[in-house]
RNA sequence: GGAGAGGUGGCAGAGUGGUCGAAUGCACCGGUUUCGAAAACCGGCAAGGGCGCAAGCUCUUCGGGAGUUCGAAUCUCCCCCUCUCCGCCA
């Protein structure tokens, strides 16, 4: 959510961010309606002003004085409930309208329409070479018992998987490892709830646009796809010190997409399921663009330094305008390597917002002067299972099937090499 | 699931139809005192919107929504949430 404020003294640098990011919004209308609005708020006020002052000479009127009055109050308010409904119509149309309106890019983000014209802004190591044809994560796993797709699609449904044996270990060594990584770098750690009430969703910006890709329950509860949710719904509606600014969490939580509209996608694997686990980092910052700055190339660094460790080739990429989210002012995204596709895949976002979430979420703080101020927000990947996995397994396989168990996680997984059990 | 209690300012907590946006305490800010600090004392202190150069005027908000009334934190209805007890349960 932008300030109407702002909208209405910077419509052009409004209606240009939503252009580039090829996102249709009638601003010309939500300036009309907001004229509007105003107006018949000013009625609407100047009337209840006249209502209330009434309604202090009828307590002191007596007798026939006081029937004259309230006779000329029958007129008054029904004169007002035309307007109020009148207000209650354009409000709502505003409501809408304001919602729609995304958050102005940053002017370094590329003009783009879709990821492929996103900008590759560094690689990182090489693809691993293989003296041997390399096998896609499904055919390994699968040989080595780590997984199974079968019965998970049998319990589940499509999608579904079973991590089992030293595909589990596994998972559990990459958590535990990545605790410790991501807590050296001064985060408080969470486990959250994906169990998230539908409001929330809003003040992320999944809702309404999303929709269709979030799992609900009976309840009116919706199942998050990020502890990014739940992590901004912990301090929704409070007022903060500056002093506990900034706010850094490191968020564990299990996600849920329901990938609609992506069926065709990464059908088999571990890319793309219904279902898993993510370390997120947050920041919770004083309204500061460049302390935005400042941590999103921190949070991203911090998810390249964990990738580095595991010595995995990635690539940073800027998001471009049509790529980019609605509530994003910035976004990078880290690829890794996927030897069986011979392509970079997407493993971690990170990403700012200013206060357009903060503002959706009521979240403020009171800055030096007593100023209440929304706060600015920020989120970025730490690291996701199972989908790191196939990074993982794909570049370690050696020629005989077996997985080579990377350095940094030996100790977590306890052996060097995983084999045919 | 059953029964009961309750949701009021940053926090705690009074207020049950009329100058109540709301007592009081804590926290916070300013001042007196002090070498400085603490304590004490004095004063200030809700948020959001509109009009205005400003001073100021004004509207809204006491969990959310609807209603009764000239007038609602206060009465009625619906919903949400929290707490306590019982039941069930990992």
């Amino acid at each position: 959510m932008l300030d109407i404020k702002f909208i209405r003294e910077n419509a052009d640098v409004v209606k240009a961010g939503a252009e580039k990011k090829h996102i249709k919004v009638d601003i010309d209308r939500l300036l009309t309606a907001d004229d509007e609005r105003k107006q018949l708020r000013q009625d609407i006020d100047a009337k209840k002003a006249e209502q209330n002052r009434r309604s202090n000479e009828i307590q002191r009127a007596q007798g026939e004085e006081r029937a004259k009055l309230l006779e000329a109050m029958k007129q008054l308010k029904a004169g007002m409930a035309e307007t109020e409904e009148r207000y209650k119509v354009v409000m709502e149309e505003w409501q809408k309208l304001m919602l729609a309106v995304p958050n102005v890019p940053d002017m370094s983000v590329p003009e783009g329409e879709t990821d492929a014209d996103n900008k590759e802004l560094k690689r990182w190591g090489a693809p691993t070479a293989f003296d041997f044809e390399p096998k896609g994560h499904v055919e390994l796993m699968t040989a080595l018992d780590m997984v199974d797709f079968e019965r998970g699609i049998k319990a589940h449904g499509f999608r579904g998987y079973f991590l089992k044996n030293d595909g589990a270990l596994l998972s559990w060594a990459i958590w535990n490892y990545a605790r410790e990584f991501f807590l050296k770098k001064n985060f408080n750690p969470f486990i959250a709830p994906a169990i998230v009430n539908k409001e929330f969703f809003y003040g992320t910006g999944h809702l309404p646009g999303d929709a269709a890709d979030i799992f609900q329950t009976q309840d009116d509860q919706y199942l998050a796809g990020t502890a990014e949710v739940p992590m901004m719904a912990y301090h929704a509606g409070e007022v903060l010190t500056q002093e506990e600014l900034p706010k850094r969490y490191l968020a564990f939580s299990a996600c849920f997409r329901r990938e609609a509209g992506s069926h065709g996608k990464d059908v088999t694997g571990l890319i793309r399921v219904h279902e898993f686990y993510k370390w997120e980092q947050l920041v919770l910052c004083e309204a500061s663009h460049d302390e935005s700055v400042k941590f999103h190339e921190e949070l991203n660094r911090n998810t390249e330094e964990f990738i580095e460790s595991l010595k995995i080739s990635y690539r940073q990429l800027e998001i471009c305008g049509g790529d980019l989210k609605a509530a994003h002012v910035r976004s990078y995204d880290i690829e890794l390597w996927v030897p069986k596709e011979e392509t970079y895949r997407e493993i971690a976002s990170a990403s700012y917002y200013h206060d357009f979430q903060t503002r959706r979420f009521n979240i403020r703080y009171k800055d030096a002067e007593g100023k209440l101020r929304y706060v600015h927000s920020l989120n970025a990947t730490a690291i996701p299972t199972p989908r790191i996995l196939v990074s993982i397994v794909e570049n370690y396989q050696q020629a005989d099937g077996s997985i080579k168990v990377p350095d940094v996680l030996v100790p977590y997984v306890g052996k060097s090499h995983i084999t045919k059990p």
